[in-house]
DNA sequence: AAAATCACCTGTCCGC
DNA sequence: TGCGGACAGGTGATTT
């Protein structure tokens, strides 16, 4: 479930779970996803984990040595950090063995996630063309990105290289939250219209966040836990459609979003 | 430049 | 209950 929120929250997973500790070994199960070869990834043995940091979808975490290992979780990656007497899913890429007998376990069932020793965060992001982090930026720079752009609405929001880290689910919420429809252009948006989704941008996020991303915990006005195909719109109780934009399911009350 | 389509993988859900 | 197809919260390449 990675975009920025979900993200976050492995972010702070590791930051509470794996910094300070001794790397004794690793295991990596899927060298599909862990793009270094084997002896350079082996550089994570005897090293530590120091610090992690977030942009957007992607998480980086410094290690005693000046590399950062990088994680994308692509469509279904998670994480787990468990005793290593317990068993290990059988969808792990890496495993990552500490001193106190603990595992950190990076899970992606569709191996569409990535690991990467990386030298610099700054070039890295310069290189894949990442756009600011969308609870960083400001609204200036907001505005200025989205009437540089054309076409619709959705796409714009979820462009990585415009901001970084919204995806379908929340590019939906975010939508449906400010009141437009997924193909509003962009060309059409008043500067107000501009402010009011960097303002939902916000408080979707921060909001998702705050519940730890589960949509169980969202409040009842939210479309994610409404998001089905003729489920209830909360706000006006008319019927959420689900239609296709770029090959991607989206949902909208078309009553309550503006076309 | 923007949109659609496909490819990458594999588990799950839905309809017959 | 079983089977096949469509679909899934991402990204990148290719084509229209």
């Amino acid at each position: 479930m990675p975009e920025l929120p979900d993200v976050e929250i492995y972010r702070k997973y590791i930051h509470s779970t794996s910094l300070h500790k001794k790397i004794t070994d690793i295991k990596v199960n899927a060298h599909k996803v862990v793009e270094n070869k084997d002896d350079y990834i082996k550089m994570l043995i005897d090293n530590q984990f120091k610090k992690t940091q977030r942009h957007g979808k992607y998480l980086f975490i410094s290690l005693k040595t000046e590399k950062q290992l990088l994680m994308h979780f692509g469509m279904t990656g998670r994480l787990d950090y468990f005793k290593s007497s317990q068993e290990c899913s059988k969808y792990s890429n890496l495993d990552v063995f500490f001193d106190n007998n603990y595992v950190l376990s990076f899970i992606a069932p569709r191996k569409l996630g990535k690991l990467k020793i990386i030298n610099d965060t700054s070039d890295f992001i310069n290189e894949n063309n990442l756009g600011e982090d969308a609870l960083k930026i400001d609204f200036d720079s907001f505005r200025k990105l989205v009437q540089a752009k054309k076409g619709m609405l959705k796409s714009t929001l979820m462009d990585q290289s415009v901001i970084a880290g919204i995806g379908n689910i929340y590019s939906d919420e975010i939508l449906f939250q400010a009141g437009f429809h997924p193909r509003y252009n962009v060309n059409n948006l008043s500067n107000p219209e501009i402010k009011t989704i960097y303002k939902t941008i916000n408080n979707v996020l921060t909001t998702a966040i705050d519940k730890q991303a589960d949509p169980d915990k969202f409040p009842d006005s939210f479309l994610l836990p409404h998001r089905q195909k003729g489920a209830d719109c909360p706000t006006c109780k008319g019927m959420i459609e689900k239609i296709k934009i770029s090959g991607r399911g989206a949902y909208v009350c078309s009553n309550c979003q503006k076309k």
